[in-house]
DNA sequence: TATAAATTCGAAAACGTTTGCGTATTTTCT
DNA sequence: AGAAAATACGCAAACGTTTTCGAATTTATA
């Protein structure tokens, strides 16, 4: 009983042909008035609901758009999604979320099962272990349409979303060494992804601007697990020649830099400060506050939505252009940075 | 081209027909090994997928599952569908995730997006604002399996899975009591969902426990607006008769606490505890560390996910029983809740 | 060796839509 | 009034699967 009527049941209970109701509930030219007003009067009363699989059978389309993100306990993420779901909603899309946990063996799976039409389209942010594409190259081979955003995939010809990387970074590693930092280290998740060399070039174009020799150990990779990375860090606070200012690429490392900080008797910022990309809306509330670099995910999101929805709901729409939207992020100063 | 090769071109460059081409490829008793390779190694080759509408068509069943969740950034309902997808994903299963923003309004039309079968089965916590459940109750008398956690909704006969509501509170506000608070107050996001009074009810009866007198006034309806919450507990912290302790049934409102108490110069834990519901891994790095009650959010996902795949696989399965499954959460003491 | 049984495959219907085309009726025009 | 055009609807095919039923071939049995 869990599929209702269908439109056959339907149209033999008004006495006409299920051409001719199909075409009053899509609002066709082709039917009277009267007869659109019977139709959808008893389509109201049976509780005719359409079969989407009929549908997407025949029409070849699913109303469907899949997203595939790295960590689903990640307010940036979580706000894109936000983001892509209020745009696709207004259109009648629904939307597929998968996790990839930033493995790429998963991603691989999740991408394979895409590849037989489920979903229009689809969003995405790479694992950070992915480096070897050949398995989205085969889905905008395809032609599926693919979106790109902060971990981008520079290799396919299509639309991405970033925020302004470079710039910022530069920025953000500016303002460290002003506070007073004369060591600042940069922690990276992987060396691979987009992001992370963007951010790291930046940084390095202010450590040269300011004249600082960059040590290369100050360049950390970090791995997935949480513990590994607060010993990894609690090395490098605690090593020889210990970096005095940190710059996060992602906001897990800089959480993972105040509890080694922790542990280490290291105070921030007096002895060490931190800046860090981050959409929490709590960072001022950690101890010591946290200054962040804040991308514009709700925008993100809903600029994804916008042009995939375009590309889907037009007619003889072009394939989406191959170009980097570049929405800015911005710094909010707090008091992990503050010079003494 | 962005739909690939059919069963049926399939079967004529095998010279077969599309009967037995289906059958080889689920592996039916009726094909020989010879053919099964034959057709399995021309799929290989020709890149064949299954049309999953044709199939969900044929079938009556999506292999999809709906999800619908009052907020995407929190960390708890993160993990809770982390915990549906590790399960689902393993079967085939695809997820459909849904937020409503504590809107019912919202999350009516997402109940009556569902109404025609684009899922098998619906996995969900109810908005703050939702008291009227006809629209849920529309759901289940269609035959849909449908699940809650956490925000259920006692009225619908089927499974729900939430934590030791009453009894953690229960302890938690004996912790409360314990440290030193003689006024404790109670933070709510409504009076209406199963949650809170449970939550309530545990905090009552940890109070008279302790022969303490409950002033009214110190059960706190918040609501969804941050800034707004932040000026009403600033109203509360600083009334003639201040609470000087704070049991947050949610975890938006220990923040908004905490933003409130910086405002006002209350001190915390010495001026006021607080203990909250709360699933932030970062609970430990706030300004003081926050004390939290931590369901177990992974767990509550998976088993949800269990029952739900047991139910859709297994031939002839019963109903979903009506009952409720309880499982414990923790409590975490950090220093937001130390005496002095 | 004749027959029963097992094995292997094909033809066709069905799932619930949409749509091209044909047709009957009504309206409009000359 | 007759022809042309507009209106309103039905028939049937198609989308890509799965599955029932039947049939043909091969193997085993008596």
């Amino acid at each position: 009983m869990v599929s209702g009527i269908s439109l056959k049941e339907l149209a033999a209970e008004l006495n006409l042909a299920p051409s001719t109701v199909s075409r009053a509930l899509n609002d066709s030219y082709e039917i009277s008035a009267v007869t659109k007003k019977r139709v959808l009067s008893m389509a109201e009363k049976l509780n005719y609901h359409p079969n989407p699989f009929a549908r997407s059978l025949r029409e070849n389309k699913s109303k469907t758009i899949a997203v595939i993100i790295p960590e689903r306990i990640n307010t940036f993420f979580a706000q894109v999604i936000d983001g892509i779901e209020t745009i696709t909603q207004e259109h009648g899309y629904h939307l597929l979320v998968y996790c990839t946990h930033e493995d790429v063996e998963k991603e691989k799976k999740i991408v394979s099962l895409l590849l037989n039409g489920r979903a229009d389209a689809i969003v995405m942010s790479v694992s950070s272990q992915t480096s070897d594409i050949c398995h989205l190259q085969r889905l905008h081979d395809r032609g599926l349409p693919i979106l790109f955003f902060d971990r981008i995939c520079s290799e396919i010809p299509t639309t991405k979303f970033i925020t302004n990387d470079y710039q910022i970074t530069l920025e953000a590693t500016r303002h460290l060494i002003q506070q007073g930092s004369k060591r600042p280290a940069f922690l990276m998740l992987s060396e691979d992804i987009s992001i992370t060399k963007e951010r790291h070039r930046g940084f390095l174009a202010a450590l040269k601007e300011a004249r600082i020799e960059h040590n290369p150990i100050f360049s950390k990779v970090c791995c997935q697990n949480e513990t590994t990375n607060v010993e990894i860090l609690r090395e490098l606070l605690n090593g020889p020649n210990k970096p005095d200012g940190i710059l996060a690429s992602v906001e897990k490392l800089a959480l993972a830099c105040y509890q080694a900080a922790k542990k280490e008797n290291v105070r921030i910022p007096e002895d060490l400060k931190i800046i860090s990309f981050s959409n929490m809306g709590i960072a001022g509330l950690l101890n010591p506050s946290l200054t962040t670099i804040s991308q514009p995910a709700c925008s993100i999101g809903e600029e994804c939505a916008k042009i995939l929805i375009k590309k889907l709901t037009k007619p003889n729409q072009p394939d989406l252009p191959n170009e980097v939207v570049i929405l800015p992020s911005k710094i909010t100063i707090r008091a992990s940075t503050l010079a003494e």
